[in-house]
Parts: C-alpha cells; sequence; structure tokens
DNA sequence: CTGAAAGCGCTTACAG
DNA sequence: CTGAAAGCGCTTACAG
C-alpha cells in the first residue's frame, strides 16, 4: 500500500532511463528540456518523490540542522526556535529539535545529531563536555553555541555582546545617580550571567560604587524569591541589574507585594527584551537581544561551514539596545 | 576524513560477517552473547555507528515524528514541546519540527515530513486542508490534531474537553451570581475557541443569562484592546470568560489601567493555565489544560498506529480542572 | 545530453 | 546461530 514510487517506475512511465530522472531531481546536474518535460509530467501522475534517505547515504550529506535547546520555559526561546525554523526552511533546511534538560547536553543527545547525520548543529544555552564536543569536530560537522560561550573550547560562537551591555547598564544608573546597587545572576558558570556581570561591575569600581551579588536561576520564581530576601533585609539598593527578563518581572512582582514603589524606591533592569517586559503591568527597562541578526549570523556561518568546512573558531558579539521604560 | 566506519570495518575487525554486526544493532535479531561482545568490542575500537539512513532506506520506516507548531509565542506551547520531545525520545524517536505562521499548514510543510518519510505527525493548533491531509492517509502515516478538531476530517484528535469545561464555567459564574457576560474568543473557527463557547453559552441559556461575544485572537495585545473597547463603553458585565490565558492577562492589565477593581466590578476568568497566570501580578482564575494526560494519549496512539497502522479516527477529550485564583 | 552499471550501508530471506 | 547474497532508491563516474 505504501506508495513507494520510485525513479524507476517514472523513468518507465516517461521513457527515459532512471538516471535521467535522477538527474532532474538533483540541483545541479544537467537534462535538457525534452527530458525534464517528460519526466516531471510522469512523475506528477504517479506522485513520485525523491527518497530523502537514499539520497543521504550515498550524498553522505543531509539536509538537516540539530537545534539543541535548553530552557524552553524563558520566552526569549519560542522566538529563538521560530526565527531559525524559518531561516534553515529558507535554505532548504529541516530543523532536528532536541531538548536537553540539564545544562549540559547529554550524551544520547549526541548520539541522535550523529547518527542522523546532521548537516550542522546549534546549541543553546546548553554547554557540552569537551571530549563529547570533539566528536562534532572529527565528523567534520559545524557547530554554534548560541547565546553561550565554551570556555577554553575552540568552537564558534555567536552571541550578544553582555559585556559592552552590562558597561552600558552600569553608566546609565551612575549617570542617573547610582548609589549602590544589587546584581541578580542567572545560573551560576553561564557565560551569559559572568560577562553582564563583568561588565556592570567593571564600570562601577571605575566610579567606586559597590554592589552585592545574589545568585538565582534565570526563572522567574528565582527572580521573586530572591527580591523578597533582599527587601526583607529592610536595605534597599538604589537600583537591581537582572540578568534576563523573566527574573526582573519576578523581582518587579514581590517588589510591588512589598509596596515597595518601582523606581522612585529602587530601579530596575532586566535582559532580553521578551514580550512581557512591554506590558503595562510591568514596562520592564531592559537591554535587547538582537536576535534577529543573532540567528542570521548563525546560519550563515553554519551555511558556509557546510559548503565548505573549515572549522574556524570565533567568537561573535552581537550589539542590543537599551530599552528604557517605566522601571527606571 | 569523515568517519565512514561501516558494519564491514566492524565485522573484519571482529572476525565475523557483516550480517552479525547488523543483527547486533538490530532489536529483536538473534546473535550469541560470543559474537555480540565481540562486535561490540570492535564497534567501539573503531566509533562504529549504524548509519540510519541506510536504515530507513531499506526498512522504509523511520524514527523521526513530525512536529507541526503554529503560535510558538503562547506560552502554552514551549511546555507542549518540551513535553512531546521528551516522551518521544524516551521510546527511542526523534522531533523534526516545523514551524507554521498560517493557521493552514503549508504544502511544502508537508513535503518536508513526506520526504523524511516521518514515522507520524503531530499538528499543534493549527489545521490542515483536506486534500493534503489525505496524502497521509495514502502513505498511511498516523496523523493526530492536538488541541485542535478538525470539522468533517476522519483524523485522530487529542482535546481537552473544552465544551465541558464552558459549561462548568458558566455554572461556577453562576453560582456566585452572574448577571450577565462577555465572551471574548480567539481566532474565529478555531475548534477550541468555538466549543468554550458552546458549553458556556448553553448554561447561560439554561438560566436565561445573556452574554456578548467578543471576537479576538488569542494573544495578549487582543486582549487588552478588547478588554479596553468594552470598558470604554462604560457598561461592564458582570464577569469576563476569555478563550485563553495570554489573552486574559491583556484584559487584566486593560481593566487594572482603567482602575477596574477585578474581582470587586468584574471578574476575569482563562484558560489554559500557563505558567504567569498564577504569578502574583496577575493571579488569574482560569481552567487548566491536562496537557500530560494529553502528550501522553497522542504519544500512544501514535506509537501503536506505528506497530500497526489502523487509521482509526476518533475524538478524544480530557477532562481537564478548574483553578481558583483571586480574579473570581 | 543520456544510459548502463557500480555502489552508498544497511536488512533480511535463504541455506547451512 | 551464522554467512553469502540480494536489494532498498538513489548518485555518479564512465562511455557513447
Amino acid at each position: 500500500m505504501k506508495s513507494t514510487i520510485n525513479a524507476k517506475d517514472v523513468a518507465k512511465l516517461a521513457g527515459v532511463s532512471q538516471s535521467s530522472v535522477s538527474r532532474v531531481y538533483f540541483e545541479g546536474a544537467k537534462v535538457s528540456k525534452k527530458t525534464r518535460e517528460k519526466v516531471l509530467a510522469a512523475a506528477e501522475e504517479l506522485g513520485y518523490r525523491p527518497n530523502e534517505f537514499a539520497r543521504s547515504l550515498i550524498t553522505n550529506r543531509t539536509k538537516i540542522i540539530g537545534l539543541v535547546m535548553k530552557g524552553v520555559q524563558n520566552p526569549f526561546y519560542p522566538q529563538v526556535l521560530t526565527q531559525f525554523t524559518n531561516s534553515f526552511k529558507q535554505h532548504g533546511y529541516s530543523v532536528l529539535f532536541v531538548h536537553t534538560n540539564s545544562d549540559e547536553i547529554q550524551t544520547e543527545d549526541i548520539e541522535t545529531l550523529l547518527n542522523y547525520n546532521v548537516a550542522g548543529v546549534v546549541i543553546t544555552d546548553a554547554t557540552m563536555s569537551l571530549n563529547v564536543a570533539e566528536s562534532f569536530k572529527e565528523n567534520q560537522i559545524p557547530l554554534v553555541f548560541f547565546n553561550r560561550k565554551l570556555s577554553r573550547s575552540n568552537f564558534y560562537s555567536v552571541c550578544c555582546n553582555n559585556l559592552n551591555a552590562g558597561r552600558a547598564i552600569a553608566q546609565y544608573l551612575i549617570a542617573e545617580g547610582l548609589k549602590n546597587a544589587v546584581y541578580i545572576s542567572g545560573n551560576e558558570n553561564t557565560s551569559t550571567s559572568l560577562e553582564r556581570e563583568q561588565g556592570f561591575s567593571e564600570v562601577l569600581e571605575e566610579h567606586k560604587i559597590s554592589y552585592t551579588k545574589y545568585v538565582s536561576d534565570y526563572t522567574y520564581e528565582g527572580g521573586y524569591k530572591t527580591a523578597l530576601t533582599i527587601s526583607g533585609k529592610g536595605n534597599l539598593p538604589s537600583a537591581f541589574f537582572v540578568a534576563n527578563d523573566i527574573m526582573a518581572l519576578g523581582v518587579l512582582d514581590a517588589l510591588r507585594k512589598q509596596e515597595i514603589q518601582v523606581p522612585e524606591q529602587v530601579k530596575v533592569i532586566g535582559f532580553d527584551n521578551i514580550s512581557m517586559s512591554s506590558w503595562p503591568a510591568y514596562e520592564l527597562t531592559t537591554w535587547e537581544q538582537p536576535i534577529e541578526k543573532m540567528v542570521e549570523e548563525t546560519v550563515n556561518y553554519l551555511l558556509s561551514e557546510i559548503a565548505e568546512y573549515t572549522g574556524l573558531a570565533e567568537s561573535v558579539e552581537l550589539d542590543g539596545e537599551f530599552v528604557k521604560r517605566k522601571t527606571t
């Protein structure tokens, strides 16, 4: 029953060889107009569709990109996922989606990607042990860390320029009369959180302004609890710099619960510019990540590496933009 | 350079036939313990990995499920995506992710799914023209509409019992003294929105209570604008039943802006129970969809159809649960 | 430009 | 339980 119409069937109906049928569907192959028309007519009649697996088997290439995501709970990611999928689609690639629960991508997920011989891989917000990452290098499969850097690794990564963003945020707050600050971090040891803090702290130090760091986890609940703890101590800083928006929203709700006025008593700045940040309930001042540019950069790199593998490892950092709203 | 180690290489090193190597990796095939050990040792040494494409080519089956999603913006979906991916992974299936912008899934997306000969398909929140859907039937590829019903079609669908939910919500509001209501719908002609309204209206009619319907679009902005329009007219109902949570949050923010007290002046009920609904800024009363059960039901159906295709078409509706918070 | 033929890396009857 | 051999549906030198 399964439609198992193959090139041979089409060839027979069209009165040509199976090779010619193949050539019609293989980009870059030469076929006469006449042959092409005969083949397409026959294919149409039979409902022929080239088998991707036979194709991949022989070319040793696929049109599949592995997209590994962690923390899809953050509203930042659906947007990233959508943009990647659409962009890859435009270039003829499909997306094999892999979800990882842990910070470090699991061996079994890697196996999946290797088994399907993906043309390229994007790893979002997760890390990977170096020896595992090496297997991609061995197989010459291009790989991009998106919104994460892997220290001591030689892989391509695409991020927002977090260091500059942290600096700019500090400068803005200082210009507004910052006395002291709190930095609420994301999961420890994530490059994004560390770099945002580093830029922030550098500028504060220059101005001899102190800040306290609280470690949180990039979740709404984490931001909420951390802010409650801090306000419970009764000693508010003049501003909170929160490592991402979703935590910052938690901070705002916690402050609201304590009847602390934002921005009058304390300013709050987030990071990402997720859609909720602009909601009237929050109006969060934040830093917009240039997602579109980041996705484009990632896709372009992968496509060029697929065309010709060089193993180029770079750390690309794209500038974002300060978005002033009502929490500062 | 490409690691092109195949079963033959392993066979040579292990001192067995290529068939034996194959049998070690093929579930259900019989191999002696001794052979298996020799093969595994050799495979380990060479870094052998069975080629999925050769496998699929010959078995005419794949371990790939096509997951088609629309409207990933709704925070409801990341959760669904994660659960599907994890559940399929447990059963040895990978997910090919397809994003569709329009309500109706496009032909090119279907082509992708068919080209990869996916073992099954889940279509979330989107519809499909019937003749396109037929091509899945022809190829005996099991298909589930998730959170959507396709009228006049004979496909399997898995939904929350929206009719009952609408009824229960009406009954609750009536018990609380409902005088008149507003129903804010999602995109017109979506089965979810229609059924929620139908259940709601049936019970209201029984009690001779009137309601007005406003058509919106399942987005935060849509809910916000609609509520502004309604409150602008100065004539508030005793309750809003909003077709999903994300719109209901928009409604709450609009009411807050107009300084209308919830629930004192007007009650608000949403649908989905997304994580934001429980945030202190909202505390939205809503109806929880049994996502976990819905995913499980979908996966089980697909697996059984993959094992033995029957083409069974049913409309499965699972009960959700009322979640009372502070907006009623 | 076209066809006949080899071969990609597997699974699977078929003998033994 | 094991091996030799055919074949899945393609691409791709090789002749013509």
